[in-house]
DNA sequence: TGAATAGTGTCTTTCAGACAATATGCC
DNA sequence: GGCATATTGTCTGAAAGACACTATTCA
């Protein structure tokens, strides 16, 4: 049963303080790629329901903040990133996908690097850690759903924006940037048709400088123009 | 200030009843062709905040239905239109975005034709009310953004989907289907390019009838192999 | 000089876009 | 026959995909 007193406002022509009301979470898929994989986030439930399961991060909205916030600040929290690329994808409301009571998921996908990856001190490596996504554990609640629409969205958008800046770090080879490609869409790739391809969407820098590193010729590196979605067309 | 008493739940270590909690809403964006314009269903308000403004049909979200359902119940009580095309588009959850109290929009766009349409009995003509996109009144709340994000969706689907099939009658002609997509995406195609590319997706059934009605030749007459959306690709 | 990776060009096919003449039915 | 709309094909340029050899550095 439910009883509420609260400072109601009028909407409609009824108090929707005198209803219920859905929990409202956000929930996050942060990609990272690291040895030559696709790695995604996860965290490990210390609570019923999927107690010790694994699940996506996420956590509650706040009355006062944005929804893009409450993803940011989730994710800031449970890992210690920030400032990274994030945008909305969906959001799931099944009334049974949570067990306990209704929680509408908004969820978002965000891009980091090593570079950006700061867990170290903030989170508990056995609470908090990557999986390759080619051997995710059991996922929690509906989790497994939101991945594979996430997984959709970034390999389509690789397409036809420059959305991989998320994942590679400042300076970069071409070669490094098709291996992103390669690890995402999980298929080899010609490089002569990606460098074509690539260089012809005039979304890169050249730095003029040479990654030396080994007994082979040096690659060019390169930089985006711009750390921000394009979409070209 | 705010008290609640209330059988909640625990998540993550804390009751979440005891927290206030977001609004949840759906709006709907309702599409149609008519009169060669797409307009766009509109109600117009009878309570404070934006009284006697003109705003998206929606409502909120009740305790036991999916978000899908909530959009498609609002719907029909506003309009009377049911079974129709329907998808989400984004979610809006600025903090202010409603003046009153916190309110979480999750937005749908919907697709209907003439025949859909049965506001007649169930609507009051005053209160709902289509406008052409051309000539949009104000618009309550974020509303205008709302649909400019679902008309950009519209746009891009038409490209690469069969969404159409929402926006045409069961049976056409090839030129009726090209109005369709020159009046959503305002600018006029060609014809022989137009039919090149639509009949090369092989999304249509020629009926092997003919569209008799003015001093004409007659035009074939077509249908949608599958009335649900397919992505080409 | 051998190992390892970087870098590059051509051909073919496909798709988008520009463009105009013939066909059919009704009056 | 005249009017109104339906139907159809070619050319061109751009982009995607298949395909293999040369260049540079270091050990």
């Amino acid at each position: 049963m439910t009883m509420e007193v609260y400072n109601g406002h009028m909407v409609k022509g009824y108090d929707v303080s005198k209803y219920d009301k859905p929990s409202v979470a956000v929930d996050i898929l942060l990609f990272t790629i690291e040895d030559g994989e696709l790695k995604l986030l996860l965290v490990k439930r210390n609570e019923e329901p999927f107690k010790n399961c694994w699940a996506l991060p996420g956590g509650f909205i706040k009355m006062n903040e944005s929804l893009e916030s409450a993803a940011a600040r989730e994710l800031e929290e449970e890992t210690g990133v920030k400032n990274i690329y994030m945008e909305q994808l969906f959001s799931f409301g099944e009334p049974k996908r949570d067990p306990r009571t209704r929680v509408i998921s908004i969820t978002y996908m965000a891009l980091a690097t090593k570079t950006d990856w700061a867990l170290k001190a903030s989170g508990d490596a056995d609470q908090t850690q990557f999986f390759a996504t080619s051997e995710l554990p059991k996922l929690a609640f509906d989790h497994l759903k939101i991945y594979k629409y996430g997984l959709e969205r970034l390999r389509s958008k690789l397409g036809y924006t420059n959305i991989s800046f998320g994942l590679l770090p400042d300076h970069f080879t071409l070669t490094e940037m098709q291996n992103v490609y390669e690890v995402i869409l999980d298929k080899k790739l010609d490089k002569r048709n990606f460098r074509k391809k690539i260089l012809s969407m005039n979304l890169l820098v050249p730095l003029g400088k040479k990654s030396y590193g080994g007994a082979h010729r040096p690659a060019e590196l390169y930089r985006f123009k711009k750390k921000e979605i394009l979409y070209t067309d």
